[in-house]
DNA sequence: TATAATGTTTGAAC
DNA sequence: AGTTCAAACATTAT
């Protein structure tokens, strides 16, 4: 469920309520959920891996983490952590993380930042990139302030597609690998968008979770790699680390 | 069945 | 005071 595009999907399956009127609002979650009580939801956002309920002075974030679900018009044989009602529809959402930010939206959240985004900022992801050149690019592609939305499958994938070995020092990759980098990142971000609404995404993987290199057939490396401690999958041969 | 995994925050420990 | 790290949360496929 929980990476960028993941969401967005979730958003969009959340468009027939944008504008409506919450009707009912229950669940197990601690936020003051009286405040959303009668409430018009103005519009439904995605910002990396956040959901982003917009009411018109405080926004409800909805973070999946790793195990989340949610349904629409239909549930669980578990108890909800939130549950929005509308005149036509419900959505539930299970064993996720609900926070309650106080102010608009678009203040509260710079949407250069997401990947998925129609606003997605190339340049200031490259800035944001030469501030950390110690850093390996397996750990700075997780970094949400840079690329939001970018989770584990979607760094092994696009590190292989532009021939990136997981612990380079972002400092030591030339500029135009690290610009291939971020363009890629998107790029393969939405190619995951796609094959997960076809239910084609695994078939898709060619490294993440592969044993043999679909280039040189030689045994892919997995490791945990970074601060992050994260599994990495990669092929010496056709990887450069730099 | 035990294990590990698409993630993040928190707070203790150093 | 800044960092590092384990714990916590919770579900499902293998």
């Amino acid at each position: 469920m929980p990476e960028g595009p993941s969401i967005v999907i979730l958003k969009e399956s959340l468009i027939q309520f944008k504008g409506k009127q919450l009707i009912g609002v229950s669940g197990n979650s601690k936020i003051d959920q009286s405040r959303l009580a009668d409430k018009y939801v103005l519009d439904f956002k995605s910002w990396g891996k956040h959901l982003l309920i917009c009411f018109d002075d405080f926004t409800v974030k909805i973070h999946l983490l790793m195990f989340g679900s949610y349904t629409v018009n239909s549930e669980k044989d578990r108890a909800a952590r939130l549950a929005l009602t509308f005149s036509n529809g419900y959505v539930n959402f299970y064993s996720c993380s609900v926070t309650l930010l106080e102010g608009y939206v678009d203040d509260l959240y710079d949407f250069t930042s997401d990947v998925m985004n129609d606003n997605w900022d190339e340049v200031k992801a490259l800035e944001k990139l030469k501030e950390i050149p110690d850093a390996l690019v397996c750990d700075a592609l997780l970094e949400q302030d840079i690329f939001a939305g970018v989770g584990n499958i979607i760094k092994n994938e696009t590190l292989f597609r532009v021939r990136i070995h997981p612990e380079s020092h972002v400092g030591n990759i030339p500029n135009t690998h690290l610009q291939g980098l971020i363009t890629e990142a998107r790029n393969y971000s939405f190619d995951f968008l796609n094959w997960r609404k076809e239910f084609v995404l695994k078939k898709h993987y060619l490294i993440y979770n592969q044993k043999v290199c679909k280039i040189c057939n030689s045994k892919i490396v997995r490791k945990n790699t970074g601060v992050k401690n994260r599994r990495s999958f990669f092929c010496e041969n056709c990887q450069t680390k730099y």
